[in-house]
DNA sequence: TAAGTATCTCATATTACGTCA
DNA sequence: GTTGACGTAATATGAGATACT
């Protein structure tokens, strides 16, 4: 049957990869193959992330391609009242925004770490608290007065592009997320934002595939699991059977070596103790090593207790 | 050097908006 | 025109890591 490393099964609960980011309940169910490929350190790395960025591009890309169509989007534009994310910033503004943002990168944070330090930082900390916060919610200088944030539809270039990107690398530094951003001319918290949905829609999906291997091999053993049970119910109705009796051998018992953990047959002559492959390896049967000719003719009291077999495994019966 | 603080970035959950049937 | 489902951009929150005091 499969073990663990067979399904290539490994919870990594936590760890640390190189870019410190947090390392979520990853299942690695691909076969023992793939078990080889990405280290345990990084259970979301670039190798795997491409082979389900292929997987999930399918899913994925559908939508964002059909909603952010060109049909779409022109239909679309109109509803947006009168905000265009796809729209470069506009003039000074754009150009605050991106050297703005180029600090904004969290809701939690007022400043990039492109530099990293504090000092830097604090002489962008102006007096607005999060100049990004209000940008994102596609609050315009004009519309201040709306308070509800406007969901701004990606372009299908720029989620192709921002596929792309995440296809070579599913987190970005800083300097990415600059240029993206410029690239795409949207906010670098926008592309911030669409990574990190993005990563979260990869793993839902991988978990949902995840799942999926996951009941298919419950199945698979819950029917290994009846055939089993039914050999079981065949062989104790042989057992029962009289013409059974009559070919049985005495009984006997088997005693497993602890360092070697041989299983011997003790009815026989101590001096020819067949050494009894494994059940469960079905590995041939090797002669004898020395250390059990010892033991067994000394009959030392071990810690290795007789394992007594079912009558109806220690004579198995002869199948025509 | 250790402790405390600030900041950044992340994952995750949730909200809210846009689209479509 | 309305509505519910769905996808997803955006927000909120907490945690870990790092730099600095």
């Amino acid at each position: 049957m499969m073990g663990k490393d067979d399904l290539g099964l490994s919870l990594s609960l936590s760890s640390s990869s190189h870019h410190h980011q947090h390392l979520p309940l990853q299942l690695n169910l691909m076969p023992s193959s793939s078990a080889s490929g990405p280290p345990p350190s990084s259970p979301f790395p670039c190798q795997q992330t491409t082979q389900w960025a292929g997987l999930l591009a399918d899913s994925d890309k559908r939508p964002a391609l059909e909603v952010c169509g060109g049909a779409v989007d022109a239909r679309s534009l109109p509803l947006l009242r009168g905000i265009d994310v796809n729209r470069a910033p506009s003039s000074g503004a754009a150009e605050r925004d991106s050297e703005e943002d180029a600090g904004v990168s969290s809701p939690n944070s007022t400043l990039s770490s492109v530099s990293g330090k504090r000092a830097e930082r604090d002489t962008h900390l102006g007096d607005e608290h999060d100049p990004d916060r209000a940008c994102s919610r596609g609050i315009s200088d004009e519309e201040d007065g709306d308070a509800s944030r406007k969901k701004l539809r990606l372009s299908k270039d720029q989620s192709a592009i921002l596929e792309e990107s995440f296809k070579e690398h599913n987190t970005l530094n800083p300097q990415q997320k600059l240029a993206l951003a410029k690239q795409l001319n949207l906010r670098p918290r926008q592309v911030e934002v669409w990574f990190q949905n993005r990563r979260a829609r990869t793993k839902l999906k991988q978990t949902e595939v995840d799942c999926e291997y996951l009941r298919r091999c419950c199945e698979t053993l819950t029917e290994e699991n009846r055939r089993l049970q039914k050999e079981v119910q065949e062989l104790r109705a042989l057992k029962l059977s009289p013409q059974f009796y009559m070919h049985m051998t005495p009984p006997t018992t088997l005693t497993m070596c602890p360092s070697c953990e041989r299983v011997s047959n003790s009815t026989t002559s101590t001096t020819t103790t067949t050494s009894t492959s494994s059940p469960l390896t079905n590995a041939p049967a090797q002669p004898m090593p020395e250390h059990h000719q010892f033991l067994h003719r000394r009959t030392i009291p071990g810690p290795w207790a007789p394992i007594p077999l079912r009558p109806f495994l220690d004579a198995p019966p002869q199948r025509s």
